[in-house]
DNA sequence: TATATATTTCGATATTTATAGAAATACACA
DNA sequence: TGTGTATTTCTATAAATATCGAAATATATA
């Protein structure tokens, strides 16, 4: 058990804002910045990318570029290790 | 699922000093502030009072007064609930 | 009641973090 | 190459939070 990955983790996942992105992305396959911006009514899209650094920085999501996008998908493994919960069954 | 109480909750664990209070009580049954307080090398009693409010108050934690004292103990169904891996085999 | 011990509350400060705007970068395509 | 779109980086600011010292509260016991 890796103290500080499970903070990180924990601590990414203890903000409104990323919670709602990580559920968000539960049924979702993937999503564009644009598209998580305007579905958590995000302002700046400065502020989207510190919350999806945050996100990335600690595994729990993964980018995949395409041409001027990037998709963010959740790494669920990752997810249900630390926070099952959060899974619908 | 209640979001608001998962943020909390994660919120509490995403935290250092909160996470390594949570793990020592794990496998302790019940604590002292006293000792809490030196386990983790924290300097103040108000500092201790002040995390052990976030975690009593996302329901990690429960209190029990005797005389002088108040005892910590450490709710493992929420622990459960929210971060098993936590919870060593 | 007076004193000692354990813990909490209060008020202040320093650090961290969420947010935003503007500039920079990356890429597609005309 | 030049223009438009998507995203990130930089810098600043406001809000949240961790920490502390001192005073307050609670309880046991002399």
């Amino acid at each position: 058990m890796n103290d500080e990955l499970a903070v990180k983790v924990y601590k990414a996942l203890g903000e409104p804002t990323r919670l709602k992105l990580v559920k968000t992305l539960i049924s979702a396959p993937q999503m564009a910045c644009q598209e998580i911006a305007e579905r958590l009514d995000i302002q700046a899209n400065s502020t989207l990318t510190h919350h999806l650094k945050l996100l990335t920085d600690c595994g729990l999501l993964v980018v995949e570029k395409e041409g001027t996008y990037r998709y963010y998908s959740l790494q669920k493994d990752v997810l249900k290790k630390y926070a099952p919960t959060l899974i619908p069954d």
